[in-house]
DNA sequence: AAAATTCGTTGACTCTGATCAAGAAATAAA
DNA sequence: TTTATTTCTTGATCAGAGTCAACGAATTTT
């Protein structure tokens, strides 16, 4: 536990006694490879944390699983989107590998938000950071090709290539498995 | 002002006190047609309120304009990114119309989010619902192709329409105006 | 109102990514 | 280790958006 405050320190400090409160909504959670987090249909009325493991977020378009974003340690994973209107998901989460997350409930972060300012500013501290994300990952949608998209991934994001197969990471890219293959056996080329 | 009082309580309802002290940081600014609001390089150190006109958003990339926003009455005009992060903004503000806005600043806000936990609130509703805002349009990016981006604009955004030329709709799209036209002579054949 | 400019449409052609198909390589299962 | 399955690559063809160019329509300027 004492990892996830050193992690959440990122964000805010909180004294002890915001820390206990908050701690004490938070539950550990494991799960094994291929399992989902939360299925299309469902609500998701929680926000994790990954402490280990990798996840993937992803909605079925006719069948084909089109990746939007991936989740790896440090970072927060929900569909927000559901759990902020209450709607059910279009998404799936999926544990990629053996995963170890620490969840809360939108119920008790609410009581949180009500009683501690301090983490109701943790709140807009991780909208904020959130909107971050989806931002950049918009912006490389709107300015930037496939194989431009590939590049800034090679550069920025070593683990999603690690962990990653090929065809996942073409989703994620908005393109099809066939052209991430001959984008990468261009850039071999030059 | 109490205009804004009434748009705003769709996020929170404040006390007389919390309004006086927000409302007494809040500007309220006009612009003519073609100011800009925020220039390239320039940090966003503000958040506005449209309280009346139309504004675009747009980078430039190699001369030309690609149109990520419009913000309309009752939307949050503002490079939020670059206001959190305090990075010069790679983006545009420019007004299309006469407008009036209600501007407020950054060192002013966050003031008010030491001061104010019902403030502090407002901050994350708003974060969040930017957040929603944004991906919502990611997702029409990763989901949907031009045609039934355009289709979608019909149904939702009647005054996008109606207010804003066809060759910023085509940026706005992800497209050229010559597919936007060819999209909508499809259309009419139908 | 006339002229000038900007905006929208259409055609011919190009370019990039998708699709379909086959086979090689890598990984998982027996 | 052998077999089976999945993943990756490569080729041929297709489809949709981009580019370039011309022209008509609409708007703005004079």
């Amino acid at each position: 536990m004492e990892q996830i405050r050193n992690y959440f320190s990122k964000f805010i400090v909180l004294t002890d006694t915001e820390w206990n409160a908050f701690s004490s909504a938070i539950r550990k959670e494991t799960c094994t490879k291929k399992q989902f987090l939360l299925q299309q249909g469902e609500e998701c009325d929680f926000i994790a944390f990954v402490g280990e493991g990798l996840f993937r977020f992803y909605y079925l378009q006719e069948g084909e699983e089109k990746i939007t974003a991936f989740f790896f340690p440090g970072d927060f994973v929900s569909n927000y989107r559901s759990f902020l209107t209450r709607q059910p998901s279009e998404h799936y989460i999926e544990s990629m590998s053996d995963s170890v997350i620490y969840k809360i409930h939108r119920n008790e972060l609410n009581a949180l938000y009500n009683e501690y300012k301090s983490i109701e500013r943790l709140g807009r501290l991780i909208a904020e950071n959130l909107y971050l994300v989806v931002t950049k990952r918009l912006d490389s949608f709107l300015y930037s090709t496939p194989e431009e998209r590939y590049k800034e991934l090679l550069n920025r994001n070593s683990r999603l290539l690690q962990d990653v197969p090929q065809y996942m990471l073409a989703s994620y890219l908005g393109v099809k498995p066939e052209t991430l293959s001959r984008i990468r056996a261009r850039k071999q080329a030059d």
